[in-house]
DNA sequence: GTCTATATCGGGATAGAC
DNA sequence: GTCTATCCCGATATAGAC
């Protein structure tokens, strides 16, 4: 049996994804978990509250080396497990509908409250860093070329973004194949014997 | 000297901008005019009418043909002209701040008014068909591969509307690089004599 | 077309009993 | 920890004069 403090949050994640913060007040969240809206006052202190709560989760979520693992990749594996990762991550979003509605909510919250602005953009960077470091090992091992790393790295970041949002837009693009042109581009002009 | 309904418009929109739809009340678009709230009751019948009505204007205003003429692509300059209206329309962009806030918005709005979102993904579509279309030109005149056209459009299209959001994230990536390197990745394979 | 004044409603949040 | 009852505020929106 879950706590009231944690099926509060898993409520809530579900009807701010349904709803959208300003959309969801507390009276729906109470009325939602059959309580009412002091029990939810008495475990957090605000609306605010369970929305920064739920954010701070969610972004301890998402690292870049939940997916990726550099110490995995070799010169003859790179490329393909480049890919099959990427395919991964791109999957487990498909299935997951609520994070990226959820996640763009925090974006326009940004504008108010550059916390949310600055957390994301460090994600972001983390992806972008994580990319850069990968290549740049890929560039030593021999598996990509060892010019623009930067570049390739934040196209790749940019196109799994991307692919992310596209996604929750609900745009019948084959990100598969998208996401495995755009490492081929990245891996081209290194052979492979 | 602009008409009331204009200046309601202007200033709405500035004030969106800064403070997001939801925090900006029509006392504030009022006082900012120095009118009554009735008054703008008066121009427009509701605070939505005026973030519909602003909605309207800002699509109409977003088109890939008034960035990519296909008529001015030859078998020569498609790479170099790709990569200048794709330079242009960044440059844009990056001029003007409230373009991609307001944007954003109007995302968010699509979880409770599915006009929105279904009015953004035709936009997004038009861009995507645009490219697949300049790009079978493009291959026709023997400038580009003709295979995966559509992937690569999708790319490119990923990669312009990345650039446009990491732009409004305030990120420094070199968006030149990145853009003249896509476009490389696209015309890659066919050499021009 | 614009004003003053006001109605009305829904939201977040709290007091105090159990 | 949870309840009933209530407060308070700010928002949209309107009535009716000028």
């Amino acid at each position: 049996m879950a706590s009231t403090y944690e099926n509060i949050l898993e409520t809530s994640y579900r009807l701010f994804a349904e709803h959208g913060f300003e959309k969801t007040s507390m009276a729906m969240i109470a009325k939602a978990l059959n309580i009412s809206k002091p029990a939810l006052y008495y475990h957090f202190e605000s609306k605010d509250a369970i929305i920064d709560t739920l954010f701070e989760e969610l972004c301890r979520s998402i690292a870049f080396s939940r997916f990726f693992k550099l110490q995995d990749y070799t010169r003859t594996n790179f490329a393909e497990k480049l890919t099959s990762d990427g395919l991964h991550l791109i999957g487990s979003q498909q299935e997951d509908a609520r994070y990226s509605q959820i996640m763009k909510q925090y974006q326009a919250l940004g504008y108010r409250n550059a916390k949310y602005a600055e957390r994301l953009l460090e994600i972001l960077e983390g992806f972008t860093a994580g990319f850069a470091e990968l290549l740049q090992h890929g560039a030593a091992l021999g598996a990509i070329p060892d010019d623009d790393v930067l570049v390739r790295a934040q196209m790749l970041n940019m196109i799994l973004d991307s692919i992310d949002n596209y996604i929750n837009y609900g745009f019948k693009y084959d990100y598969n194949a998208i996401w495995i042109k755009a490492v081929a581009d990245i891996v081209k002009g290194v052979d492979h014997a």
